[in-house]
DNA sequence: AGATTAATAGAACAAGTGTTCACTTTTTTG
DNA sequence: CAAAAAAGTGAACACTTGTTCTATTAATCT
């Protein structure tokens, strides 16, 4: 028996997408299966084959339209205002950005030993260019006196994974709205880069 | 053919936490298999099973004892001082702790899903108990009014989160020394909690 | 020296791995 | 409506998995 009902092929190829994201981010790249992520897309672990030539090409996969996803979000943000302004931006970006998709930021961190090198570098390229952002808002900042970094690229090194963090506690249902942990993180970037 | 030379007990069980600790660190988890370990170790998979009941007290074990040094080893650090003086100390020793055990560090945070439920919460448990000490040094700077701190608990989450996060870059052959990043780093944690 | 115990080898087990493939069914195209 | 293409099944492949068990060797104890 083959197809049971219906035609899916603009279903099933995003729906094996979402559940690897959602299984890898559970249990971690190396113990799922093809056949886990075959029965909660609700087909065969051959059927697979039809989207991704191999399970690490959909590991990569997912990888790399997040990092994407991430600079290009990043580069539609309004680039305008004095470095304080700028790096405010930044902040609060990276906090919504990243709380929204939790699963897939979760798998960014944890499986980059799971890629082959070619795949790791081309991940890794991704990540530095969001990083130089930062990095960039700080050396203008340090050029106009706004801040007193003594290494910038260590600062934005820091920054980030503070910023980051946000994602291993924060919770919806939680005391804090969202909104109110941006602004206590807001103060603190502030604070920690102040002249 | 078994015990091919000399005995080896109080060699062998110490050399397999090492091995599995550095298999696990590089690779994850459920990425190494019992094979592996034992051939690092210089001996057959059986073999492993004389030290450890099976291949999850492995990883437990590793994560307790990482744990427990974590918190002994801050426990014999002077308590003394102001609030000020307390959180450069935790600082710094956060960063060379943390620095000297990599592959421990690593595996702490990447591995908690593959922790049965008990297992997750002891190790759990550790962790709370360590942020707990850094929040009461936060506690009692605001009291003191030494600190301008909106919320203890998150304070005290971003800072470990950025301090924890030098291990992702550092190397020791890098352009800074660690004293050098301690003293960045803690210039930043300092002016982030400044009253 | 002989007996006991600790440590290990090596084979075996059933289950699970990623991937391929011939075949069947459904959908789309001409 | 027939032919081609797309989508999926289910079995099969060769290996690897964690763990157990028996037999064997080395170290220790009496």
């Amino acid at each position: 028996m083959a197809r049971t009902s219906g035609s899916h092929s603009e279903i099933t190829g995003p729906k094996i997408l979402q559940e690897a994201q959602a299984l890898f981010a559970r249990h971690g790249y190396a113990a799922v299966s093809m056949r886990q992520i075959a029965q909660a897309v609700g087909v065969q672990a051959g059927a697979l084959y039809n989207y991704t030539p191999d399970k690490q090409s959909l590991l990569f996969g997912l990888m790399q339209s997040h990092m994407q996803d991430l600079t290009a979000t990043w580069a539609t943000q309004p680039q305008t205002g004095s470095a304080m302004e700028r790096l405010k931006r930044f902040a609060e970006f990276h906090i919504s950005f990243h709380h929204a998709r939790r699963d897939a930021v979760f798998i960014a961190y944890m499986e980059l030993r799971n890629l082959t090198p070619e795949n790791f570098s081309t991940i890794e390229a991704l990540r530095r260019r969001y990083e130089d952002e930062l990095e960039r808002i700080l050396k203008d900042g340090v050029a106009s006196g706004a801040f007193g970094v003594a290494d910038t690229k260590i600062t934005a090194m820091a920054l980030i994974a503070m910023l980051t963090g946000v994602n291993t506690w924060f919770r919806e249902t939680g005391r804090l709205s969202l909104a109110e942990v941006q602004a206590i993180y807001w103060d603190m970037a502030r604070k920690a880069v102040a002249a």
